[in-house]
DNA sequence: GCCGTTTTCGGCCCGACTGTTTTCAGTCG
């Protein structure tokens, strides 16, 4: 059986080496529409496989479905074995040097006989890439280059990293002469956890000065390109950022260009084919007689195409172009519906102020209810409480509840451990006398699924669990999550009634949006914390209204946005 | 290879930038 990523992984792979091959340009992009495809589906394929119903999936067709049958049924592709015989997959690692795309990464294997990194850096050294047709001394010494980055990039930015580095690119831009506006775009203003880099979009009439500035900035290690209207830099860590400027007039398609994604942008621009007009980020042209309409909003943008502004969050093409010609677009969440934050750490752990200080650092955020979720006994490098030791800290609660009056409602809760062993750190008879439970994994990720499915459909279908946190336990970028089978995890939420967390701080952002979308497609409450050990973490709350506005989510989805009425009778009701 | 409120065949988004060229191919987003 394989997984969503894995059979995306093989369709990148096959359009990759289709690509050198020089295989039908659209068959290749068949095949990454595919990957990507799989990639945002809510369910495991396997499962419309074993159903019958390969085809439904979108960006699948007979072809593709009879490949990821035989996948499913032997775990090789012949096709793929074929394919690989007639070009060495070796190439493939060419293809992410900048400059060395599948046309010349074919005329270098063909011409000097080589399909290996080393092979290709020994030849660009020793100068045998400069007389190849339509290259010379300059591309030579930008693959070099190219090569040498590839170690120093890292693979995709956290959102955490790339969003403060944007917003900080573009106040230092906002200061260049002449600059009306600057804006990040790209993956960044759709808040995918992880960006491959910074896209920024600057409105202005004088663009060259706003290039300069741009390649000028500090730990800039080079300029990759530099035009009249787009420049782009990798900063010393391998970082890269792109800029466009455009004339104010011109915002609207620009920033929708910028922002993407690429397949949403293709949709509008298919839809205004159908309304005659051809669209760009510089304007909507009249087919009929080339007159210009020019859009400095998005919201003229999608207006001229007979459609609500969409957004950005939801421009994934996962269906929101459909729901906005139905104007049938959620009405998704937003900061200030959050009113209640469920997993908060205290100096009775890990951390960092006291319950006093942190539930009055959550009312000044707007939160009328604020749990403490501590780590429970045998987490012990975090502290973790004993029985005994929540007694103590109930009577805390009682106390600081009488100085906060009103202001924000404390609840006694836990951060419970689903142990390795699959037993929770705490026996039932005491959680029940809790307000809250969160049970989390922290240790045992890298169990066999079968065993750390084990104890996460026990902690679900423990009737005093009311939230699951973090459920995958990844860190982005370092950790994966456990090996969780979503479906089947999912499938025993809706059964127990338990909420799934989106855990907002931003090394989290799990369940992250396709999984999120999945729960409230089956009516699974979520619960978006900031899992917050220190005041400015309450901060990072924005990411996981974020990550749930890309999974649709609406304030009636999310427990945290209900009244405190609401919550508390849905606690009651799961004791 | 996918897809269809014109289509089951014939399309499939649009432009910037670079390097190598004398008008364009390759790459990128």
């Amino acid at each position: 059986m394989m997984n969503n990523k894995q059979l995306a992984d093989t369709f990148t792979l096959i359009a990759n080496l289709s690509e050198i091959k020089g295989e039908n340009i659209y068959k290749t992009l068949a095949y990454r529409k595919a990957a990507d495809s799989l990639m945002s589906l809510g369910r495991e394929a396997s499962e419309y496989w074993k159903e019958g119903k390969l085809k439904e999936i979108p960006g699948v067709g007979a072809a593709i479905a009879e490949k990821i049958d035989e996948l499913e049924r032997t775990g090789r592709l012949e096709f793929l074995e074929r394919l690989k015989k007639e070009v060495p997959v070796g190439l493939v690692e060419w293809l992410p040097i900048p400059g060395l795309g599948p046309k010349r990464a074919a005329l270098i294997w063909k011409t000097l006989n080589i399909t290996s990194l080393a092979e290709l850096e020994a030849a660009a050294k020793e100068g045998k890439l400069r007389n190849l047709p339509g290259m010379g001394a300059k591309s030579e010494a930008a693959i070099l280059e190219g090569i040498a980055s590839l170690g120093r990039r890292s693979t995709r930015l956290p959102l955490g990293k790339a969003y403060p580095l944007a917003q900080e690119l573009c106040e230092q831009l906002k200061k260049v002469k002449g600059v009306v506006d600057a804006q990040p775009a790209g993956s960044l203003r759709r808040m995918r956890s992880t960006v491959g880099d910074l896209d920024i979009l600057v409105a202005s009439r004088d663009p060259a000065a706003v290039m300069d500035a741009f390649v000028k900035l500090p730990r800039v290690h080079r300029v990759l390109g530099r035009g009249d209207t787009k420049s782009s830099i990798e900063f010393n860590d391998g970082m890269r950022a792109q800029l466009w400027v455009h004339p104010p007039e011109k915002f609207g398609t620009a920033l929708v260009y910028a922002t993407g994604s690429k397949d949403h942008n293709v949709r509008l621009r298919e839809i205004a084919l159908s309304r005659g007009l051809s669209l760009s980020e510089h304007s909507f042209l009249k087919v009929k007689d080339d007159s210009e309409i020019f859009c400095a909003t998005e919201e003229e943008v999608y207006k001229t195409l007979g459609l609500p502004w969409i957004p950005p969050e939801l421009r994934e093409d996962r269906g929101e172009i459909q729901a906005a010609k139905a104007n049938k677009l959620p009405r998704l969440i937003q900061l200030k519906n959050i009113k209640a934050d469920l997993q908060t750490h205290s100096t009775w752990s890990d951390g960092k102020l006291s319950m006093l200080e942190m539930a009055r650092a959550a009312a000044k955020r707007g939160m009328k209810v604020i749990a403490f979720t501590d780590h429970s006994v045998s987490l012990g490098v975090t502290g973790g409480l004993s029985m005994e030791d929540h007694k103590k800290q109930a009577a805390e609660i009682r106390k600081i509840q009488k100085q906060l009056g009103d202001s924000i409602l404390v609840l006694h809760a836990t951060e419970v451990e689903i142990k390795a062993d699959g037993t929770l750190d705490y026996p039932d008879e005491f959680l029940a006398t809790l307000d809250l439970v969160v049970a989390s994994l922290h240790t045992g990720l890298r169990q066999p699924r079968e065993k750390v499915m084990q104890r996460v459909l026990n902690a679900i279908r423990n009737p005093h669990v009311d939230i699951i946190g973090h459920p995958t336990g990844r860190l982005i970028p370092d950790r994966e999550g456990a090996d969780i089978d979503m479906e089947a995890m999912l499938q025993a939420a809706k059964e127990s009634g338990v909420a799934m967390e989106i855990n907002a701080h931003p090394a989290r952002l799990d369940l992250d949006d396709v999984p999120a979308r999945r729960a409230k497609e089956l009516g699974i409450p979520l619960s978006i914390n900031t899992d917050a050990h220190s005041e400015s973490d309450l901060d990072l709350l924005f990411y996981g209204v974020a990550t749930g506005r890309r999974a649709w989510l609406e304030p009636k989805d999310v427990i945290n946005c209900w009244s405190t009425d609401k919550l508390l009778k849905w606690l009651k009701k799961r004791k």
